[in-house]
DNA sequence: CCAATTTTAACACTCAGTGCCATAATCGCG
DNA sequence: CGCGATTATGGCACTGAGTGTTAAAATTGG
């Protein structure tokens, strides 16, 4: 795997240290308090460069969470083999345990760099604006997830019931996310989304 | 009820005809595409009352549609009464049901202006900005039904479980709206609602 | 050294949203 | 009627996010 060097002039930046010296300064004067001119000036970039590198405030916080639906769609797949387990007669197989398996898996790299994920999803949280710069990533997962639903419980992926459980899911999924990070549970996310889908599973019994 | 006309200057505006210009505006050419300067134009105000009466162009898109949740806490104690009907003893007695009757009843009003409310909906669905800007609004929502359920299932409000059941049901809600907005389904909006959270309630038997 | 290529910075621009202030139109009251 | 209190309106200027354009700087391969 010899990484090519590609022509031009090489780049003096790393997003890397841009997006950390951004989070830092988020997580002491908040979000909306701190302008992409004094990023820029801390990080020792133009303007227009901190511009380039993250197209807005948000894409700094998301960073890159971005590719979180592909191991989603991956680990789904993978988890295929299981699926003579529990063979239930009315509506769900093994479908909540695919969906668990799966959204552990998509989610269990940010177990390792706990505090800086916890920070970034605080500031996703808290604030809607930016909340909302993920969601083409929570359409894609979305997108998948119907898919694998409506295969399951044989209705179209746009019909209202799968609509509805994907979003029940997801939102439940994200939730549980989001209360990790605003609580000093020392769990790892991904127990804490699995308390979550088992308690959705749970409660209609 | 004698309206008491309060002193000051009266206004020349129609906040509603103002709205409605607007989102005539968006559906043809997109939010992003109509600048709030052109709204003002076509309505023949100044741009600044224009922000005075609407603080941002979500604003002009969720117009009244924020007393939702007063209407959900009203709903949720007038179906009190029928605590008696279903007494489970695992988990929830009649929640989905009261979940579903509130519901309901919060989202009936806009039964009746369906053309503007599906737009209105339309619009929220496809554009993430204008879907965050109801943040407070869901919040406070979520905040009663996270009461609710939590005294029903015995838990603290604050918990990951109340709180992802509140997101799996807040979601398939929204889901269901946002469906029943964009296809031609001719049902009012609360029996699509009603579908959904019937399916996720048998989702998981 | 030269041409192609990429990064960077600087400048100017649009648009959302806010603050400030002067002006206009109504109230109730003497 | 005249006067102060009150509220709506409009104009001006400002900040801050985000974009387009362009020229200079730093690398590649020949």
């Amino acid at each position: 795997m010899e990484q090519r060097r590609s022509p031009g002039r090489p780049a003096e930046t790393d997003p890397d240290a841009i997006a950390l010296i951004a989070l830092r300064l988020f997580a002491h004067r908040g979000v909306d308090e701190v302008t992409m001119t004094e990023i820029a000036q801390a990080a020792g970039v133009s303007r227009r460069t901190l511009f380039r590198w993250f197209p807005s405030k948000a894409a700094l916080i998301w960073g890159g969470t971005l590719e979180a639906d592909e191991r989603f769609e991956a680990a789904w797949t993978s988890v295929l083999p299981h699926e003579a387990a529990t063979g239930e007669a009315g509506s769900s197989p093994g479908l909540m345990q695919r969906v668990r398996a799966a959204y552990a898996a998509s989610i269990s790299p940010l177990g390792e760099t706990s505090d800086v994920t916890r920070l970034r999803l605080r500031l996703i949280a808290e604030n809607p604006a930016v909340y909302a710069w993920g969601h083409d990533l929570r359409e894609r997962m979305a997108a998948h997830l119907a898919a694998h639903i409506a295969e399951t419980i044989g209705m179209p992926p746009d019909s209202v019931r799968v609509r509805a459980l994907v979003a029940a899911i997801s939102g439940a999924s994200y939730a549980a996310l989001a209360w990790w990070a605003q609580h000093d549970d020392p769990r790892p996310p991904v127990e804490v989304l699995d308390e979550a889908l088992e308690a959705l599973a749970a409660a209609f019994e």
